[in-house]
DNA sequence: CCGAAGGTACGCAAAGTATG
DNA sequence: CATACTTTGCGTACCTTCGG
């Protein structure tokens, strides 16, 4: 493999380039490169060309940012008392509440302000995060029990024993607040250890183009503008979710509706996107539910006598 | 312009669960 | 057992976008 590449660059006719490590710039020779990991990102040089790396900058730029801390935030307010100007005033608003704002805080004494207009019985960040969860998902449970006087008066009845289904199943998850929550696993929460949300991008795309993030437990204005992303159903919970299970109920005819299949639509990240307010699109989705999962498949064809 | 649909938050009260 | 705190459910209010 490390000799196709060196003889790539040669039979390029570009005997001089070199490559390096894209992360900080090391030059590698053969004999290195059977060390690197896979996927690596490397950077071909032309001769003549350098690269230093980018971690080394950054780093270095925000290391010494983040040393003189105090200083620079001190300095930062001295010049905003004076400042006139919208955008510098704007600029330095933003470093000063980026350079102040405690995000590994967690408790009410730790960070006081972030917790300013939040109901006294919260008493971490994370499990007041978990709750403004748990309400998004029990709002959704709500409105699919609340479609029950709209369904058919004949399959009312089974409607309501299935939304109980996942009723139960929603309690037995705690609403899936864990989304939220930075102190979950990996696996189930939406954010990083340190609390950063990213857009997941518009429903009909993989990834947001304006790469929007957010750290809610950063400070009382990122809390709040948290509640501004959405939840957004990929295929829609009233347009097209809750319909298609009044249907299925409603035509069931002797089969088992698998609400299972509408409880991941409903309530899951299968069908959820956590979205910046800009990558919401509130336009029909036009998708529908996959036909062949809303019942459950049966073990066996039996045979109909008659 | 309005209503419907996509969402969110807040406040209140009843029910449930701890705690002394 | 009484009290206090949580959880849950419900109603209301608000925002934006779309489409008739």
């Amino acid at each position: 493999m490390c000799a196709c590449v060196f003889s790539f660059c040669e039979q390029l006719s570009f005997p001089d380039c070199r490559l390096c490590l894209y992360e900080d710039g090391t030059e590698l020779t053969e004999g290195y490169f059977h060390s690197i990991p896979d996927n690596t990102d490397l950077i071909l040089l032309a001769p003549g060309e350098t690269w230093q790396g980018f971690v080394s900058d950054i780093d270095h730029f925000l290391n010494t940012f983040y040393t003189q801390k105090d200083d620079i935030v001190e300095a930062a307010q001295k010049l905003l008392s004076d400042e006139q100007a919208p955008k510098i005033q704007k600029l330095l608003v933003d470093l000063i509440q980026n350079l102040s704002e405690n995000i590994l805080a967690e408790s009410r004494e730790e960070d006081r302000k972030w917790f300013e207009g939040v109901e006294s019985r919260f008493k971490n960040k994370s499990s007041y995060m978990r709750y403004s969860c748990e309400s998004r998902i029990r709002s959704y449970m709500k409105e699919v029990s609340s479609y029950t006087s709209a369904v058919h008066p004949a399959a009312q009845a089974e409607y309501k024993r299935i939304t109980d289904f996942m009723l139960d199943k929603l309690k037995s998850v705690k609403y899936n607040g864990c989304y939220f929550d930075r102190r979950e696993e990996a696996v189930v929460r939406l954010c990083t250890t340190e609390g950063w949300f990213s857009c997941q991008g518009p429903f009909d795309r993989d990834y947001c183009l304006c790469k929007h993030s957010i750290n809610p437990y950063s400070n009382r204005e990122s809390r709040i503008l948290f509640s501004t992303w959405n939840l957004d159903h990929i295929i829609e919970k009233k347009r097209t979710i809750v319909p298609t299970l009044a249907e299925a109920v409603k035509e069931q005819d002797g089969r088992e509706v698998a609400w299972e299949y509408f409880y991941q639509l409903l309530f899951t990240l299968e069908n959820l996107k956590l979205v910046h307010i800009a990558c919401h699109k509130k336009t029909s989705h036009n998708l529908t539910c996959d036909k062949t999962k809303i019942y459950r498949k049966r073990k066996r064809m039996r045979k109909v006598s008659k």
